[in-house]
DNA sequence: GATGAATGAGGGTTCATTCAT
DNA sequence: CATGAATGAACCCTCATTCAT
């Protein structure tokens, strides 16, 4: 492999194996995992991966913590617009399919569930700086509906209508990471949020207002 | 360890073995759980193990299969009952906290997702004896509802309105064998199948009947 | 290899690895000295070892320690028994050559030399039980020579002539276990103490007391 | 690093390495030295050092052979002269311990013996270059003085003798070089070869020749 | 000439599996 | 039947050596 001599080439070698890391750890589970099969994966030796981290378990934190954080950005850019409610709604659960598509969010799912007790304080981070951001986000977002009025259904728990919100989220994040894969199926997430987007608008018994 | 004579003794010692090889596996996934662990946790040295599973493998899908199946058997009669459709949904939604909590079913996702491309079979075999049953159930009860007439909203795709029914569960039960036992916190599944109830009955536009 | 049941076979298996061991190390040096090394010299499998000793460090402290302090007692006993000085300086002289042919402690004082500063505190340890032992043991016989009047020679500093009777043993083990293997040679090390008791005898003015 | 372009800075950049090779591998013995710690001792880097020994093991011969060879001359320019023979004794009893403190050796004769039977080609080449020049200059020393009867004391074996003589010169060199360093002591050179001195004076019935 | 990023052989350690007791 | 001592394949990590810059 070529040599890395500038601080932008050491930084595009090391999201190489981060990325390569990523995928090995999604497909074998941390233990199982091997730092060869990572480092072929990126292209480089085994031994180049220990110059860029000091060890396995380094480099599996520094891929949890470089993947989530920044991904959660979009989702509250959305929802923290202020466009009418419906018009959020319209474009998150339009967004939300090509977002779990192209994120590499849903697989980090796979791994950290799966290495969870291994980890915990990762799980942790991953709590705090994803899902409870996004809950808090859905959560605010109803409320404002509330609010406003265009939300007319009475909503006791927003916190837990959030969580019904984004629950097809993280089904369709672990069923494009898990069943599709090994099935060779495609769920149709298009269809399902086009459903979820339907069902919730009759359970939040949301208005449409006209955009004049 | 007293010997095992009899066939019921024998079947016994098994299922002690299962049941501690879900725990170690559920605590550390496929790779990193030992078999020694595994044979503290069942009361029995290592070597008996194999005098009841060829391998650590064979013990694994042992687990996987004899756990899986029975499982879901109650929320299949619930919604194959001939009640009406809201008594129907009444019944679910109040018995499913405790079937997330009382179920090793939980805690078999968590195993099953962790190691699904090391097993690819025992995913697709989950998937078609819990989970399809389980979506194929819902959606001809919501079918059934449609048909009666209970369920006056436009469903398009019962197969899609499933998944949207049972995605609170899969998230509920990640979030009971993940999240709760590392941060300490406890997901309140009463509330959220009682606010995921109300959101149905609106989504779905349910008529209540009355019984007489 | 044999299985070790009972408490007695496994002291002999751990002190065969110890044995093996030693000799590894004396050839080797710690850093060179490779675990599947041991476990053949041993008769066992490099896996075994792990079953006495937990690393290849705590194998190295077992050996010093087990070899290093039950080592010493006879020079002791020798040198604190009662008869006359020079009747003890003869046994002494002519039981030396034998206990540095015999005893693993030349090896040792190789060992410990080459990996003094990986293993400081085994080095003070030795030190300590071994060699300021002798080197009082000496001193106390010296004074005790001072006293009766059986040494004539002014000895300003018993401590310092206790080296000086000690030097030519540190000087042969090094010679016996360094030098004499890799050459071939044979240091006459009866000859060496016979000449080195002649020069004390003279270098401390012994009188001889009749024994009668 | 600057780069060395005459053949003077290239001798002093080399001389610079083996200085600091001789501290690595004395601190850590040949297996557990490293090259880049080496480098960083040297003030240059791990790759410099091929530019001027084609392997680890070269610069370890490098060392020995640069460091050992030409130490010995002083002790034997001492012996070799034609002074009264208690004359030379007590320039060379005084002189020993600032040659013990001074010189390389002691570090050498600690990394030797460490390494002895991974270079045994290198211990053969010190004893007979440093050691064995030593005991025969030593014993030809002796042998002048009872040739000249200034020894007046039955000396039947000179070479044995030597030896003797020698031994506390091996003892203090590994004293200095282990023993002090690691419990923070400071042996008494000057004392110990003040007491030695004393003895081997009656040992051997040196007799004081007036200088006149 | 000098550097240090990259390589990959080597070795300590783990643990599933075997089998003598 | 049950045990746990023994095995050795497998894998993480190190570091001497190479060579592009």
């Amino acid at each position: 492999m070529k040599r890395a001599q500038s601080e932008t080439d050491k930084a595009l070698r090391e999201s190489q194996i981060i990325s390569a890391g990523l995928d090995e750890f999604y497909q074998k589970g941390f233990a199982a995992a091997r730092m060869d099969h990572i480092g072929k994966r990126a292209g480089v030796s085994k031994g180049t991966l220990y110059l860029y981290f000091p060890s396995k378990e380094a480099l599996f934190e520094a891929i949890i913590k470089t993947v989530a954080v920044p991904q959660i950005a979009e989702i509250e850019r959305i929802l923290e617009g202020q466009s009418a409610v419906a018009d959020t709604l319209d474009v998150l659960m339009q967004r939300l399919p090509l977002i779990l598509r192209q994120s590499p969010l849903p697989k980090l799912i796979k791994v950290l569930i799966g290495d969870a007790f291994t980890f915990p304080e990762l799980v942790t981070l991953y709590r705090e700086s994803v899902i409870e951001r996004s809950l808090n986000a859905v959560a605010a977002f109803l409320q404002r509906g509330v609010d406003s009025g265009e939300i007319q259904a009475d909503l006791p728990d927003p916190a837990m209508s959030a969580r019904l919100v984004i629950a097809p989220v993280l089904m369709s994040a672990i069923w494009t990471v898990v069943f599709d894969p090994i099935d060779g199926t495609q769920l149709d997430l298009e269809q399902l949020f086009h459903v979820h987007h339907q069902q919730l608008k009759r359970a939040l018994g949301l208005q449409e207002i006209s955009h004049d």
